[in-house]
DNA sequence: CCCTGATTCGC
DNA sequence: GCGAATCAGG
């Protein structure tokens, strides 16, 4: 596929409108969102802006620009960083079905009861663990949702194991009863 | 992990 | 001019 006027003038909409490159890329078809960035550059409309009286504040200094031509194109020593590697999902468990276990007498923060998780957030994860994929500790992956549903104790028990947000060890319905954006909380009238 | 755009450089 | 490979951020 070659940039026709055609597919050009599409692209430029596009771009215009804020399409990603990779949709872009999707609706001209034969061609990769790399190839539609690399055309709009070339275009020079890498920024959004329509105007272009803008001058670019940009800085000369390109240090790093010019830095690495070509270093290794090999697998590239990855750095072994020992990392303790502290799981994120680990602390963030949210552990259902059971009686919170609070060691001492210290005021508790304000806790997310599971009581006051917006009811759209409750169905959608009632939806979500209806087709949850019921996968057992061996099988989470990064990519799974981590969700523990059911009880530890027993055999009932299973993780949601649909695919995470983006980020979080969780998929978006329990992403979503998980990091109750705090907002959610009405202080009850008095 | 997924995604995004930005840049370089051999073709 | 083109775009894959790579980089850098989210």
């Amino acid at each position: 596929m070659s940039w026709t006027d055609e597919r050009v003038e599409i692209l430029k909409k596009m771009w215009g409108e804020g399409q990603s490159a990779s949709v872009i890329a999707k609706e001209l078809g034969g061609v990769t969102r790399n190839a539609v960035i690399g055309k709009v550059h070339r275009l020079g409309l890498s920024n959004r802006s329509g105007g272009g009286s803008k001058a670019p504040a940009k800085d000369k200094a390109a240090p790093k620009a010019a830095a690495k031509p070509k270093p290794a194109p090999k697998k590239a020593t990855p750095k072994k960083e020992p990392e303790p590697a502290a799981k994120p999902a680990a602390e963030a468990k949210p552990i259902p079905a059971r009686k919170q276990i609070i060691p001492a007498g210290q005021p508790l923060p304000p806790q997310p009861s599971a009581n006051e998780i917006s009811p759209e957030a409750l169905a959608s994860v009632r939806e979500v663990e209806k087709g949850a994929k019921k996968l057992n500790l061996m099988e989470l992956t990064e990519r799974t949702c981590k969700w523990p549903i059911g009880d530890p104790a027993t055999d009932d028990f299973w993780f949601c194991g649909l695919p995470v947000q983006q980020g979080k060890p969780y998929c978006e319905a329990h992403v979503g009863v998980a990091f109750q954006p705090m907002s959610s909380r009405r202080d009850r009238k008095r």
